[in-house]
DNA sequence: CAGGATATGTTGACACAGTCAACTTCTGGA
DNA sequence: TCCAGAAGTTGACTGTGTCAACATATCCTG
C-alpha cells in the first residue's frame, strides 16, 4: 500500500466533512481530521496552509453536491422553467436541511471571498443555475422583464434565508409546527414568483411596480479594511 | 471604588461586544472579555456558566437593539402599513449591514435554542413586529387574507437571507456592484409585498395561486437528538 | 541502475483557549 | 459584631492551531 496514503488531501476532506455532520461546526478539528485519516496532527498542513483551507475545501465540495442537487432538481421540467425554479428551490432547501452543519459552513465566515477563488467558482456556479432559469421563466413570460440577476439574487435571499433559519433552528414555534421545510419553500417561492410576474395595476394609493433595473451602475461600496 | 468592580456582567457583554465588532466571531474569547474588563481570566465564570452564555447574552443584547431599531423605523410611517413594512425591511438590513460580526453572531448557531430563553424571547420580539405589521397591512387590503405569521416568515427568511448574505459578503458582484444594501432590501420587499398582495388571475398554463394556509397542523418534524 | 531533489509525514514544542478546583477577599444581614 | 455567601484570583489541566527540525518515500535525470 502506498503509504504515502495515496491521496491524503481527499482523505482528510472525506474525514472533516464526517466530523462536521456529527458533532457541528465545533466538532470539526485540525487534528481531528488528522487522527481521523490516521496521519499525524501535521500532515494536514503538507495540503492546506492553515485549517481554513481546509474547510474551504469542505464548503466548496458542498456547493458543488448543492448545484449538482439542483440541477438534477431542474431536470424532468425541461418544459416548465417556473417549475424547475420551484424545483431547485426545494432542493436548496432541502439540501440545508440535511446536511446542516455543512450548509452553514459553506454560506459562513469560514473563509471569506479572494480567499479560495475554487470555492468562489462552485458557489457562483450554483447561483448562475438560477439565472439562467430566471431567465428561461422571462422568455416563457412568466417573470416579468427586468435583470434576470437581480431577480434571481432575490430568488436566492429568500431560499437561503429559509434554509439558514432552518439550519439555526429559529424558524419561529407556530410556523415550524404547521409545514414541513419543503412546503416553505414552495410556498415562499410561489409567492414570490407571484411578485416576480407581470405588471400589474398597483392597488390605489400609491403605485408598487418595483422594476429592479438599476437607475445607474455603481462602484463597489467602501468596506472597512 | 468598589472592586468587586460594580456590574461586571455588563461590562464583560459590552467588552465581548467590542472584541466582536473589531476581530469577527474569532476575535471574541473569554479571556480576553475578562482582560478587556480588567479582571482575572475566571471572573467571567461568576456570571457565565460558559463562553455560550456569554455569547447569549451578547446575542440577546443584540436583538433587543435590532427590535429598537425596528421598531424606531416603523414609526412615522403610522397611517403607512406597508411603508412600516419597507421601513422595517431596510432596518433590518441596514443592521446587519453596520454589526455585521453582531448580526452574524444573533442568527448564528451561538446558542441553540432552549438554552437561553432570553434571546429567544428577545428574537419573537423583534419577529412580533413583523406579524403585527403584515396584520395591519392586510387589515389596510394590501396583503391578501391568510395566516399572518406565514406571510411574516417568507418576508422575514427574504430579508435575513439578503442580510446574510451581505454580511458573509456573498453577495454576486454584479448584484453588489449595482446596487446598494438599502436598495435591495426595498425592492425584494416591494417584490415580495406584490406577491404577497391581492389574489389575480394567474398566467396561462397552470394557476400559481399559494394561499399559504395549512393543510392540516402537524407535529415537529423528528430532529437528530 | 544510482542518487539526489522534492514531495510527503513525523516529532517536539509553543502560545493560547476553555474550564475546573482551591484559595482569598469583600459585603450584607442576624 | 461577625460570619455565610457572593465575587474575584491563582494555578493547573487538556485540547487546539501552528511552526521548526527532522525523517522517509517517490520520481526524474544521468
Amino acid at each position: 500500500m502506498a503509504y504515502h496514503h495515496g491521496n491524503l488531501r481527499a482523505a482528510l476532506v472525506e474525514a472533516a466533512t464526517a466530523l462536521l455532520e456529527d458533532g457541528g461546526p465545533l466538532g470539526v478539528t485540525l487534528r481531528g481530521a488528522a487522527r481521523r485519516a490516521g496521519v499525524s496532527q501535521t500532515a494536514p498542513y503538507r495540503h492546506f496552509p492553515d485549517k481554513g483551507a481546509l474547510l474551504a475545501a469542505v464548503a466548496e465540495q458542498g456547493f458543488r453536491r448543492l448545484g449538482a442537487a439542483m440541477a438534477r432538481a431542474a431536470r424532468g421540467h425541461g418544459a416548465d422553467p417556473v417549475g424547475a425554479l420551484e424545483a431547485m428551490a426545494i432542493a436548496l432547501v432541502h439540501f440545508a436541511d440535511r446536511h446542516g452543519a455543512h450548509y452553514r459552513l459553506m454560506s459562513g465566515p469560514a473563509v471569506r471571498g479572494r480567499d479560495h477563488p475554487a470555492l468562489r467558482e462552485a458557489a457562483l456556479a450554483a447561483w448562475g443555475l438560477l439565472t439562467t432559469t430566471v431567465t428561461a421563466c422571462q422568455r416563457a413570460g412568466r417573470i416579468r422583464a427586468g435583470d434576470p440577476a437581480a431577480f434571481a439574487f432575490v430568488l436566492w435571499s429568500l431560499v437561503h434565508g429559509l434554509s439558514t433559519l432552518l439550519v439555526d433552528e429559529q424558524i419561529p414555534p407556530i410556523v415550524r409546527q404547521t409545514w414541513l421545510p419543503a412546503e416553505l419553500a414552495k410556498k415562499a417561492t410561489q409567492v414570490l414568483l407571484e411578485g416576480l410576474a407581470g405588471k400589474r395595476s398597483a392597488r390605489p394609493g400609491r403605485a408598487v411596480a418595483p422594476t429592479l433595473s438599476p437607475r445607474s451602475p455603481r462602484r463597489r461600496r467602501a468596506r472597512r479594511p
